[in-house]
RNA sequence: CGCGAGGUGGAGCAGUUGGCAGCUCGUCGGGCUCAUAACCCGAAGGUCGUAGGUUCGAGUCCUACCUUCGCAACCA
């Protein structure tokens, strides 16, 4: 069985999760729930990066020790990921022992190998905030957090030749995809690798939240080696128990925001290189979620919170926007509006009541159990059969693209083909004239098509998937399958759908949802 | 100053290698009754940011400009 490995990347823990990092958890969890159903062995990585400068003052600010506000962080992120039915097999803290002693040993390594040498850090130092800025970060020549004046400052470092490494990253650009989507290469060659690399600063001794370095105490490694690192330490390399490093590196895809590209495209192989190891097969760079105004920020007060719109609407209406609205190399915009208009046309309308009406005619004309295939093809039959299956192989090859969006319109295509053969056959006229083996064969397309819907929406939507699947009455697991759904004939003899359709979902009145939204975005 | 991504009917977006400009929503008109007042059909509406150029032919290639957004080195 093939092998499948997928990281998130381990969040930062400075404050509440939002919508964005749930975004980027659920395309996770999309591939992983897509590789699995072609029948990959499949691992999802996520976790939380919980040293660094910010969470110790967002601590101390709490009155709390660090270790405790981010042990109360780490649970808030799996009560999440359990409420999101985000089906993650390790959550990795950069405060696990498991994981420090490995960076420890990491950093020896480089050390020894001469990766690593001993220099001085020097930048724009804010001593009431405890923090570096580069000059271009500062605004007025001032700390852009508090405004008042920062003074150049200079510590002892320890730094990562990252210079040595420069022509094979470039080689790496050159020879391999391993970046989606290709602009994001063209835009690291031409910032930062044609000027020349700089090397990068990989510890402090201004602050002591994070892991000491063991040769020298007085340091504590800083965030990106410390970060980096937790997508092989989670799988145990290094150790002495090492067989899900073995089995599943390297990463067939990690997962990241535009945010961090820079850290994963330039120093993460990087690192990978120094340690002689495989390195990810795909990183998949995705954008933002932006509102209206912009960038979410709490200053703003436009930061959506996924619990809001999971407890009013349920999960799948998330996911769902979320996959559908969200381009993965753009940008894509949040606005109530849109949320409640999807929800309304795309899951009420367009898919709901597909099945809506199809279980309440096989209930009506045969009884509550579905007609078999007949054979019977009309023009509109054979058409429609081709449609699906061109709409099963253009979705197919979407989710292998990663391109989740389009991948759910190509579906949506099909719910509207459906509805509209129905309009094509009017299984009412077929009843009253007692055509019967026409009602079959239309029957019997519906109930088909809505099992292949069913099946395709199983990554995206995994409990409206089994609701649509259960309501149709296919409960055997071998039409259930991927496979399966380039076969039109397969639905057994006696097969029964629901007595009684139940609602996919509900529409919504779209000015009290808006309100709704933007109320609980104020908070 | 540099780098990257956009600017397409009222709104939001598609437009692969250049060949009659598409989709969703909205608007207007019609049809149907199986269904969650849902579904189906039809119509109106675009000089594809601006100005040049290449070509038999450009939203699609080239040049310049205008404009919006993002990145800009240790900031998750």
């Amino acid at each position: 069985m093939d092998k499948y490995y997928i990281t998130t990347p381990i969040y930062y823990p400075s404050g509440k999760f939002h919508i964005g990092t749930a975004y980027t958890t659920v395309v996770a969890d999309t591939i992983k729930r897509y590789k699995t159903l072609r029948g990959y062995d499949t691992y999802l990585l996520t976790g939380a990066d919980e040293h660094g400068q910010k969470i110790q003052t967002v601590a101390q600010n709490k009155g709390m020790e660090p270790q405790k506000y981010v042990d109360e962080m780490a649970k808030l992120a799996k009560e999440l990921w359990t409420k999101m039915e985000i089906k993650y097999d390790d959550f990795i803290r950069t405060t696990d022992e498991r994981h420090c002693k490995i960076v420890q040993a990491i950093f020896e390594k480089f050390l020894a190998q001469g990766d690593i040498y001993k220099g001085a850090y020097e930048g724009m130092y804010c001593v009431p905030c405890e923090t570096y800025f580069t000059k271009t970060q500062l605004v007025d020549g001032k700390c852009p957090d508090c405004g008042r004046e920062v003074k150049l400052m200079k510590e002892e470092a320890y730094f990562f030749n990252m210079k040595k490494y420069a022509d094979r990253l470039l080689k790496l650009y050159e020879e391999t995809d391993f970046i989606t989507p290709e602009f994001r290469k063209t835009e690291m060659i031409n910032n930062f690798i044609k000027p020349g690399l700089e090397d990068l600063c990989i510890t402090r001794t201004s602050f002591d939240w994070g892991i000491k370095v063991n040769t020298d105490p007085s340091h504590v490694i800083y965030v990106w080696l410390d970060a980096l690192t937790n997508y092989i330490t989670a799988l145990g390399y290094m150790t002495d128990d090492d067989t899900l490093f073995k089995k599943y590196w390297p990463a067939d895809v990690q997962i990241i925001g535009k945010d961090i590209a820079r850290f994963h495209l330039i120093y993460w192989p990087i690192f990978l290189m120094a340690l002689n190891l495989p390195l990810p097969k795909k990183i998949l760079v995705h954008n933002w979620i932006m509102m209206k105004d912009g960038k979410m920020s709490k200053s703003k007060g436009n930061v959506v919170y996924p619990e809001l719109l999971i407890d009013r609407y349920g999960l799948d209406a998330l996911r769902y926007f979320l996959l559908r609205e969200m381009p993965v190399v753009q940008d894509g915009i949040f606005s109530p509006e849109e949320f409640v208009e999807r929800f309304n046309f795309d899951l009420c309308n367009d898919l709901g009541n597909l099945l809506n009406r199809t279980v309440s005619m096989v209930n009506k004309y045969f009884g509550g159990i579905a007609p078999v295939y007949n054979g019977h093809k009309n023009e509109v039959d054979s058409e429609l059969e081709e449609f699906a299956k061109t709409q099963v192989e253009k979705t197919e090859n979407l989710i292998e693209k990663f391109e989740f969006a389009s991948a759910l319109q190509e579906i949506w295509l099909l719910i509207a083909r459906t509805n509209k053969y129905i309009d094509e056959t009017t299984p009412w006229t077929l009843e009253k004239n007692v055509e019967k083996e026409k009602l079959q064969a239309a029957i019997y397309h519906l109930i088909e098509n809505l099992r292949k819907v069913g099946i395709m929406l199983i990554p995206f939507m995994p409990e409206t998937a089994n609701n649509i699947l259960r309501q149709i009455g296919i409960n055997s697991e071998d039409l259930k399958n991927w496979e399966s759904i380039y076969d039109y004939n397969l639905i057994p003899e006696g097969t029964k759908v629901i007595e009684k359709g139940e609602p996919l979902f509900m529409r919504l009145e779209v000015e009290k949802e808006v309100e709704y939204i933007k109320e609980g975005m104020k908070q």
